[in-house]
DNA sequence: ATTTCTGTTCCACAATACGGTACGTGATAT
DNA sequence: ATATCACGTACCGTATTGTGGAACAGAAAT
């Protein structure tokens, strides 16, 4: 179904550029306009896409993909396990709680709590980040095998964000060893000035599945702040866990 | 270009009911069940599924779509026009605050800033819910033609949604000249025991694209309250309204 | 006025999506 | 132990349908 594949890869343009119209997508994806005009109309069918209000049709997203994300990996009741318990973590520390998902060598943020304190670390939902530098992801990180994290490491590098550093893989080894020995892993060199910590949520299948993290100015974060916040987030990772499992 | 069109309905199938097998969507879609493993094997290799780690193959939804839905309808910078809106506003009234988008007859909830209050409401992100009873929906009816709400009220009538009540045509009307004539909508009938009110947001091409709102328990809200929430949301509306138009 | 973008339409060809049928395999019932 | 069922998967001949080059009209820029 090479027409699917190609509709896919449309929707995802339409994404990343709209408004935007049929000539720009062709040349961006390197496809014949005819094909990329026939996909939109297929889209637009179905109601994915719709003609933005403009002068010269441009097409956009409607909120139809909303829909989808949103049931992403709800089929573990991961939310509705989690949410409770990052209710209480924010009650108990003031600062922002985010939940952040495992998925092909990315993490994806999918529920955050936001700390009521005026200066506050706020990441969009949605919005994917790399899994070597976050406190989230070096939480899975340190759960999965060694040829994982190879191929998560290797995938990185090739993906090659730029403003996303990325640490050789011994050192992250040493670091994954520290995470594994604690229980929780620490960042400050994601976000300037923003400290975290972040603990793994194991699904039902035994790997890790998601994270849970505290994030926090560094200008409010000491040496106690960050016993306790680890504290925390260890004994409702293993609250939450012994649910899921 | 059919193939897409079916596609997309298994993927929206297989969100539904994730995880899910082959046949079972199939007899769900009516459609056979070659057709269905050709689309499933098809979304598989585009990377919008993945067969979940059981004995039979289930399939179930990866984060693929969560890209998207960050997107949809970002296009105006509406977010970024608004969120330092809703932070004043949460700093002012101590509620929370919620942004929905108009789409396709019902509004999508897309950004929540939360009452620091140990009691409040809190709706999921990315729900949706009906135009007709709450305070973002029919502060948005209200902007749109007479034609269009007809269209809405029919299509939310054919929808038939469960425990979501729909008042009758001519009520609504009359609910809707009031809207209009004080340029702000109120709920109480949409969550039992919570207090709403919400303004229209315009966008560039005239229309009414999303809208903001403030919800109150009852046992909190007093028409001293409502009174001020009311003149902030007019206040704060008129500058974002400025601002993208 | 001319050029160069748009978005859209047309069409002959062949690729490929189609869906009925059949196979292997576990689970359940007899 | 045997029979039955439901499930996921594989096969295959047919014709439906997606394909992309080329040509078109209109708008914007030169």
């Amino acid at each position: 179904m090479n027409s699917v594949r190609k509709a896919l890869l449309v929707l995802e343009a339409v994404a990343d550029h709209q408004p935007v119209g049929v000539s720009e997508l062709a040349s961006q994806l390197g496809q014949p306009k005819s094909s990329v005009q026939r996909a939109l109309e297929t889209l637009h069918g179905a109601g994915w896409i719709r003609p933005s209000s403009g002068e010269r049709t441009r097409w956009e997203l409607t909120f139809r993909a909303s829909r989808l994300a949103r049931k992403a990996g709800s089929h573990f009741g991961l939310r509705e396990a989690v949410l409770p318990h990052m209710e209480e973590l924010r009650r108990q520390t003031s600062e922002t709680v985010h939940l952040a998902v495992f998925d092909d060598s990315e993490i994806v943020l999918i529920e955050r709590l936001e700390s009521p304190h005026a200066v506050r670390h706020v990441e969009p939902l949605g919005g994917r980040a790399s899994m070597l530098v976050t406190a989230t992801g070096k939480a899975i990180l340190a759960r999965l095998s060694t040829e994982e994290v190879d191929a998560i490491h290797a995938a990185t590098v090739e993906r090659n964000d730029p403003g996303t550093p990325v640490p050789q893989r011994d050192a992250l080894e040493l670091e994954l060893e520290e995470v594994r020995r604690l229980g929780y892993a620490t960042t400050s060199s994601w976000r300037d000035g923003v400290f975290a910590t972040g603990v793994a949520i194991i699904g039902p299948s035994g790997g890790p599945i998601a994270a849970l993290s505290i994030s926090t100015p560094e200008t409010r974060s000491d040496e106690e702040n960050r016993r306790t916040q680890a504290q925390l987030l260890l004994d409702h990772g293993r609250q939450i866990n012994e649910r899921l499992g």
